[in-house]
DNA sequence: ACATGAAAAGAACGACCGTGCTATAAATGG
DNA sequence: CCATTTATAGCACGGTCGTTCTTTTCATGT
């Protein structure tokens, strides 16, 4: 890998981390200059605008969300037991992911009324994201692990709906239940969607 | 009323819906200036800093907000009845408020890692809120109408992801099945709570 | 080791930021 | 209707924004 793709990695790799703190709006290129120890022009030489460099992030992040989340659940059986892996994976993803979060629920409530490329890219990884739940639960009502009345798009809307209480309760509020809170919300669901004993 | 308080008024009904737009962050007082036809220095002589308009603007959000949710709900019977008059103003609100959903929705995001006096008020608040919708099913728990193993604590926590969860299908993702979404997660919450048939 | 191309820095730009100060205009009470 | 308070506008400030252009430094292949 040459030099420029290096530094440009390392750009992007603390962009992600400003992002999620202030916003890919709210970061600004002089900012991550004086983050990354380089001058601003310098650094802006690597992207073509501002615009472009936010692209750049939700793509760097898309990459390595596949690489912590998605593949591991891939890893494991079919059904529920895949589905329990793509929770726990979020979660500690949301955990770890630059201390600040999960920048893609970051960038939701900041790009929603915000038209332009960046949130066209955000709103594809989240359908993405959601198909990708919605495939896994509908694998599980298939095989029989979940009643065939489940509906795999809803049932995708309420986990999905865990990952942004669990950013709120877990960042903002800082409350010490949040990992419990999340999980037996998580259990309740499963639990709900079995078989009935 | 007089006339300083009137436009202050006004500037601040403005302001929360460009703050909805934009974060409270984003926002800027020529912006602002521009959008209520009034100087950036005439305007700015109603608040003391950019920060105080920011916690102004949660305030008179918040006094919004109770007349719209809060009381209506107090209105209708205790119990589970009262819990839906809730939810059903909380969806309204969030549909109505300047076009651009719930701005403590948008402000949580916004805020999470950024300390100061303006997170602060926003913690407070939400923190009532879901103090309020824990309360409410605390009733329903006690009249019997939920069972009494049910968490009111953790029942707002579900209860407030979904309000989470609609904000993002309705505004990022402009699902058209957003609305039938969130009441039938909704519905299913209250089924599961409620005493086996 | 050196020529060549890539990478980073420097400096500057017009625009807008939040925030003061000063002057003008308008509302208000006697 | 006038005096006085109050509300708004004008203007300027230091600073930072995103972006461009030019120059210097560095990495790379032979």
């Amino acid at each position: 890998m040459s030099k420029g793709d290096e530094t440009r990695r390392a750009i992007l790799t603390e962009a992600t981390a400003v992002a999620a703190k202030v916003g890919l709006t709210g970061m600004t290129i002089g900012q991550l200059a004086t983050h990354t120890g380089m001058s601003k022009s310098g650094l802006y030489a690597h992207f073509a605008s501002k615009e472009a460099l936010q692209i750049e992030i939700l793509r760097h992040t898309r990459e390595r969300f596949v690489d912590e989340v998605v593949r591991p659940a891939l890893r494991a059986p079919r059904g529920v037991a895949r589905l329990r892996v793509l929770f726990d994976s979020w979660v500690t993803w949301s955990e770890s992911a630059e201390d600040s979060g999960c920048l893609f629920v970051a960038a939701s409530s900041e790009l929603d009324d915000r038209p332009g490329p960046v949130r066209d890219a955000l709103v594809r990884d989240e359908r993405d994201w959601l198909e990708m739940i919605a495939t896994v639960v509908g694998t599980a009502v298939s095989e029989g692990e979940f009643r065939p009345d489940v509906d795999p798009d809803q049932f995708a809307y309420e986990m999905h709906a865990l990952t942004l209480a669990h950013q709120h309760a877990s960042r903002l509020l800082r409350d010490p239940h949040a990992l419990d809170r999340v999980h037996r919300a998580f259990e309740s669901l499963i639990t709900h969607a079995g078989q009935p004993a």
